[in-house]
DNA sequence: CTGTAATCGAGACGGTACGTCGGGTCTTCAA
DNA sequence: TTGAAGACCCGACGTACCGTCTCGATTACAG
């Protein structure tokens, strides 16, 4: 994640100073906290990284690239412990994606990215590497875990199989994590334990119930 | 929704040009989708409206707002013709969205203005107001045509079935604005027919197989 | 000499600040006494006369033609009283020339700005009209006075004779002008009263000896 | 001139690149021309010159010592070749001084290293030893060879008549130099023939018309 | 022939100032 | 009173040089 911009040959020079890139980005989600994404400013974040701005200017090429990669930091300390059932494993990853959006720095800077990628293929392109995919695989570990556990069926084998079980995957990833922003930050509703009751039973209900993968019925665990 | 600075006299002098208003929204939207959000200037948007500045600011107190209104009205569009089944009214209400999310300006101004209202209460509220109470009513509607043709068991009576019927609502509201948005703008992948399927069947899926209602099972339409 | 740059038709709008541009090069002046000429920087000077930065550049181009506007002022306030004799009135206006060239922002200012007048023409007519040509009035005046005295034979007339008078101005601002600059910014020698007699001495020398004009002897004054 | 910065022990350790101080200054007064004074950057001459930032600084100490040097050898191409009498001497030289500071390198530098020194005082020291002591010699030499030929009276002896002949040959260096610098630089006149021959006049005329020394008229020659 | 020591290139570093841009306010004149 | 025009203050932008520093890689002379 640190130290985007590679060079192809980083042979000669004085070496950058390693502990810079996280400096800034701790500097980054500070500023994020007390400003806000509009009023940050590039030079009050390498002030309090104690950094010039060139500095930070050579290694990002600006505002949003730099957000993006700050929040996607903080999203990696996302996990899915094993809480012994795929209702459970849910039901805890929602809530502590909605204790992270609660964060203003998560907050702040989340949907301001995503807003100005919608003109900016670059950003875009970032978001989906940083974030997305990155995050996608709590939803394969969580299914993994839960077909060990025989709550879901194995996967289909054969290339039509892994195509369905991608698009599956790609479809709960969506609606967990927009569902919880929706709430979130659009609707101003808290993501209170009933609420994460409420969601999961929807979507384990839905899935279960033969969503994409074929209908066939399973044990729900606990 | 225009206009929404209001005097309390508005007896003598020069009247305002009644077109205006109209003109400097039609910029906004313009300029939006020219240049993104941030980049959207009030002055360009003034010049592009032919106005000064002084005017603009007479009306709106600022870029948020104006780009609330200028967008506001966007989504009054969507609404929700009968299409003889939940799972197709449902389906068509995602389409519909997904279109519209397609459209530049939506995609640049609607995840701006949720960014900029994380810290603004008071564009968090008009949003609300404008923006999600305004659309919960399809959501209420299709839940009240499915009633109406059985595919959903009627509100529970009393107090508490009344709130499980809000909650449920709500729940459903987020999953669905949610899940598209999603989709669109942070995983920037296309809401296709096949994944409006997926969707859909999900979430029929979980509300059949009983979630926040009770588990009573409904023969699903069509 | 205030108010360099000039509108067609400044007809509509908020007329500038008229105060701005005095104390804009109040302000140039101070700093260039605490700072030099290198040190100097427009921001600085922006905030010591009360006003943005933009103001400034809205009437200056840039540091130098700021700077030749602060220094002619300063030259304006060099005249020639009559002392009675054209011997005085020259080594009254070396002396108060040299005076003037003791203060520092003078110093520092006048070279720099004929420095960067080497390669940038608009410049170096900027410092003729607004220096050169403004301060030949002096030699003009001493002469005219000198010849209602008798001290000069009156101009010949006839266009040859007018060019040999302008040349002969034009040398003798030079002369001087040349000299008391030389003495004190080169070879860094004071302009005491000694040297201002034997200079004066040379120059009425060579003048009364018959350089431009005619060789006419006259009778030196005092 | 060059390499002024001087080791004490440069015993041991891999030499100084011998052709690095030629091609530096030369670079400098390449860029000096390209650019002028304002614009020059050590960091632009270093490339040119295909050496490091770092060798340069190793070197001189900074800008101003940097032109100092490059342009101080320019000035040591003057000379005072026998023209036969003081008349052609003194019009020789005058001439050959203007042609110099027609070149690009001597115009924009010369001026420049001036300004600086107005709050350097090492800078101006440096100027009086390299530039000011070092060209008297022409004026020395122009008198000598005067004095030999009878158009000038030999010096009065005395310490009295060795102290007025210092200060008469300063003040020449100060009129005929600073009368063309300030005729080419800040005019912006060209020193013509014309200019030349009025001006030699005016000189001669007032030395011969005893100026500061005993008025003991001396037939000219030519 | 092996240290030791100063040099070289390259380029990152903390700074300072640059000149520009946009935000939101204010001031003038005309309608 | 509104509108067009444009000047105003403010603050951030992203860039350019400054002069310093830290590298790895050369080169000499010394032991």
């Amino acid at each position: 994640m640190p130290a985007p911009t590679r060079r192809s040959t980083p042979r000669t020079g004085r070496p950058r100073d390693a502990g810079a890139d996280r400096a800034i980005l701790a500097a980054t989600r500070a500023a994020l906290v007390e400003l806000g994404w509009s009023k940050l400013s590039l030079g009050d974040v390498a002030a309090r990284a104690g950094v010039a701005k060139t500095t930070l200017y050579r290694r990002w090429s600006g505002k949003n690239e730099l957000v993006v990669d700050a929040v996607a930091e903080l999203l990696d300390e996302l996990d899915l412990p094993d809480r012994g059932s795929l209702r459970a494993d849910v039901e805890g990853v929602v809530l502590r994606f909605a204790r992270l959006l609660e964060r203003p720095e998560a907050r702040a800077s989340l949907m301001a990215v995503v807003a100005e990628s919608t003109h900016d293929p670059a950003l875009r392109d970032r978001i989906r590497s940083a974030i997305v995919d990155r995050q996608k695989r709590l939803v394969l570990l969580g299914r993994e875990r839960a077909q060990r556990r025989g709550e879901l069926p194995p996967d289909t084998p054969g290339l039509e199989g892994a195509a369905a079980a991608g698009r599956t995957v790609d479809l709960i990833f969506d609606v967990i994590a927009g569902a919880v922003v929706h709430r979130t930050l659009v609707s101003s509703e808290p993501v209170d334990p009933g609420w994460v009751r409420d969601f999961t039973a929807l979507l384990l209900g839905g899935l279960t119930a033969g969503a994409v993968s074929p209908p066939r019925p399973v044990p729900p665990g606990t």
